[in-house]
DNA sequence: TAAAATGTACTAACTAGTGAGTATGTCAAG
DNA sequence: CTTGACATACTCACTAGTTAGTACATTTTA
């Protein structure tokens, strides 16, 4: 009577696949593609293994879904960048605060990165979502330069596509390696002075970069 | 009779230690840690899976072994560098260019490397051999950044383990992030030109860090 | 002839994936 | 408004295949 709707289900598929979502990104984040557990992921998930596989289909199903949540992620915060009001060398300065701060917020999402790498990037190349990526970020960098180079702030003309990477790069690194890197230099980067002189430190050479050569 | 030492065995103990590493390298570097198979490695190998636990005791071991075979390797590189004759621009756009080249030319190792960074570093943590790693390489770069701001070069006094962290950055995720960076902007890595675009550019920015700011 | 090096064949444990059935929500018909 | 039929969401227990690691016998070397 009293006692009969104790142990009721609820069925709430979305909630479902978001939980597993988020713990699996942990595990693959943690553990790698091959390393992390479907087992793992169950037992800290509120469902259970049968679920995943009802849900993703398989443990490349599963992690798949996971590297597109990442990314789409991403890609919401590089589109809501409004630098085209900013003179070029604070816009730029903006941007790289931005992508120094995403990753330096998102060990997950470059942890996977990472992982895809290692697998050469197969997953992603299978994704229609993560390739067809509208990478905006290019042509508001490539504005930027431009009117940099217009206004005589920046004197190199500089490919938009390298000039990200050298941004990325240094962001990414910080994360991605910071423990092979701590390790041997014995520095932990993650301390607040540390932080503020690289982003310094990697806005100083960017800039300084565009503003010498004429190339 | 005449049959009698057809099949004979060979033991040469260094030998097989090295194929079993040289294997295992590959494999890891492959597939990670997690990913990488003992009986793949043995295949390959001209001997058997027996013999990685007897000289390398368990798979652990021998990944063990195999990152500091790697880890071995840039040392005695950076160890050869000799810069201490050369003006300090010159000698610093040495210092890049060889690195740069080596990451170019080492895959293998920068993906172990990620693999490591994947696992926290915890395997290098747990080698005396890694993690006393002399980092020759900081003092060289201290030296000429010294003697840089002696001659009037450079005006910026940086942090050497910074300025080795900007190179590094970059060359590393060249490679290491070759796939995905790849796939998104559609553009191919290796090839000759962009090479040699992308090892003059963080030359460049590194160098002209240095020349701008006076802090 | 003893110690080091090697080959063969095996096992225990793990791990991705599944078979088969149950609960829940919703919607149409009575 | 309530019954029952259907689709979706879910549970539990199981399995087939893989994989790190080993027992034991044998050969080579010094």
């Amino acid at each position: 009577m009293a006692a009969k709707r104790q142990n009721t289900r609820k069925n709430d598929p979305q909630r479902t696949q978001e939980d597993i979502l988020e713990v699996a990104t942990e595990e693959f984040s943690t553990h790698g593609l091959a390393g992390g557990r479907v087992d793992a992921i169950a037992e800290k998930t509120r469902t259970s293994k049968r679920m995943i596989y009802y849900y993703f289909g398989s443990k490349e199903g599963l992690y798949l879904a996971v590297l597109e949540r990442a990314y789409r992620k991403i890609r919401t915060l590089e589109a809501d960048l409004q630098l085209s009001n900013l003179p070029p060398e604070q816009a730029l300065r903006t941007l790289i605060s931005t992508t120094f701060e995403h990753d330096e917020t998102n060990p997950d999402f470059v942890r996977l990165v990472s992982i895809e790498n290692i697998h050469h990037a197969a997953h992603m190349l299978r994704s229609d979502a993560i390739r067809d990526l509208n990478v905006s970020i290019i042509e508001t960098i490539a504005s930027v330069l431009d009117r940099g180079i217009a206004g005589g702030v920046f004197t190199r003309r500089a490919d938009p596509i390298d000039v990200h990477m050298l941004i990325s790069a240094f962001c990414f690194f910080r994360v991605s390696n910071r423990y092979t890197f701590g390790t041997i230099f014995r520095r932990d980067l993650s301390e607040p002075e540390t932080l503020q002189r690289h982003k310094g430190m990697i806005a100083d050479a960017v800039i300084s970069y565009l503003q010498s050569g004429t190339a």
